[in-house]
DNA sequence: GATTGACCTCAACATTAGTTGAGGTTCTAG
DNA sequence: CTAGAACCTCAACTAATGTTGAGGTCAATC
C-alpha cells in the first residue's frame, strides 16, 4: 500500500488501518449515520480525512460505555459539510469530559457504599444504596440519567 | 399477596418483586447458571432467601458493567450447596470492590488524557493515549485485561 | 490488457441480555 | 370445589454491535 499524499481522501482501507476499526465496521456506523463517504466514479468509497477523528471520537466515546445512538446524537452537533474546526471538536470534547466526570463520580459513589457493604458483608437490598441507584440518581441531579451505568 | 414469613422459600413472583427483576430474567439467569430453584411438587420454583442477596449481587455487578459471564464466574467461587456465610460475600465483595477501584483508576487516567486533547483539541489517533488503550493496559499490571471499559 | 488485491452490496449469522406469547398446569381464596 | 391468579415450558422475537460469505466490480501493476 503506498503511502497517500496528506491531502488524498482516504480508502476504506486505509481509514480502516489507521483508524483500527475493521471495515465491516466502519460499514456498519456509515448505515447508521455515524460517518459517511464520497463515491468514486466506480462507487468506491473515499473519506475526507477528518473522518479519521471523526471515528477516533467514536471509538473513545464507545471505551467509557455510551452506546452508538447517542455517540451519534454528539456527532450530530458537528457542522454539517464542512470539515469541523479544532473548536468544534474542543466543544464537543468538552461536552464528554462533563459526562465523564459524572461517570466517575456514580462509581466513586457504588464503591463507597460497597465499602459499607463489606463492613457489614451484607449487599441488603433495603438498606445498600448500590441496590437503590435512584437514590443516587435523585442526588445527582439533572441530565444524569444517560450517565447512570449500564441497567 | 400476604407477606411471607421470614423463613419460609421465595417463588418467583416473591422474589422478582423484591428484587426489582423480571421473573424473564430469573429464568435467563437460572439457565445460564447464575442462580437455581427447589421445585415444589407441582414444579414451581422455590427460591432460599440468599438467593435475593445473589440477585442482588447479579444487579450491582451489571451496574458497573460486568457481563453475566463475569459475574457467574465470581458467583462459582460461593460454596455449592449451602447457604454463604457473610464471610463468604465479604470475600465476593472485597475482590469486586479491588476490580471497581480499576475501573475508576482506568476512566480517571481517560479523563486526563481528555484533557490534554482538549488543550490541542485533537483526539489525534497517534498521540492521544485515549485511542491507545494497550499503553494504559500495559502500565497497569497484570489482572486489567477483563476490567479495560468495554470494546 | 490481463491479473490480482481491494472494493462493492446484500443477506445471513453471532453474541449478550433478555422479553413476549402460546398453550397448559398449579395453587389459593372464597 | 371451583375461579382466577400465578406459575410452567418452549419457541420466537428484540436490540445493539458487529462479522462472514457469496457473488460481482474496480483499479493499479506487470
Amino acid at each position: 500500500m503506498p503511502t497517500a499524499p496528506a491531502h488524498r481522501p482516504l480508502t476504506i482501507g486505509e481509514l480502516s488501518e489507521r483508524s483500527g476499526v475493521s471495515p465491516s465496521a466502519l460499514h456498519f456506523y456509515e448505515r447508521n449515520g455515524l460517518i459517511e463517504a464520497e463515491r468514486t466514479a466506480g462507487n468506491q468509497r473515499r473519506y475526507r480525512r477528518d473522518t479519521l477523528r471523526r471515528v477516533a471520537f467514536i471509538k473513545t466515546s464507545q471505551r467509557v460505555g455510551l452506546p452508538l445512538k447517542d455517540i451519534r446524537e454528539a456527532l450530530d452537533s458537528l457542522p454539517e459539510g464542512r470539515t469541523p474546526t479544532k473548536r468544534d471538536w474542543s466543544r464537543l470534547s468538552l461536552r464528554w469530559r462533563e459526562e465523564l466526570d459524572q461517570r466517575i463520580a456514580a462509581l466513586q459513589h457504588l464503591r463507597n457504599d460497597l465499602d459499607g457493604c463489606i463492613g457489614c458483608g451484607c449487599l441488603s437490598l433495603k438498606s445498600c444504596t448500590l441496590q437503590n441507584p435512584s437514590d443516587e440518581l435523585g442526588a445527582s441531579g439533572a441530565g444524569a440519567q444517560r450517565w447512570t451505568l449500564p441497567k
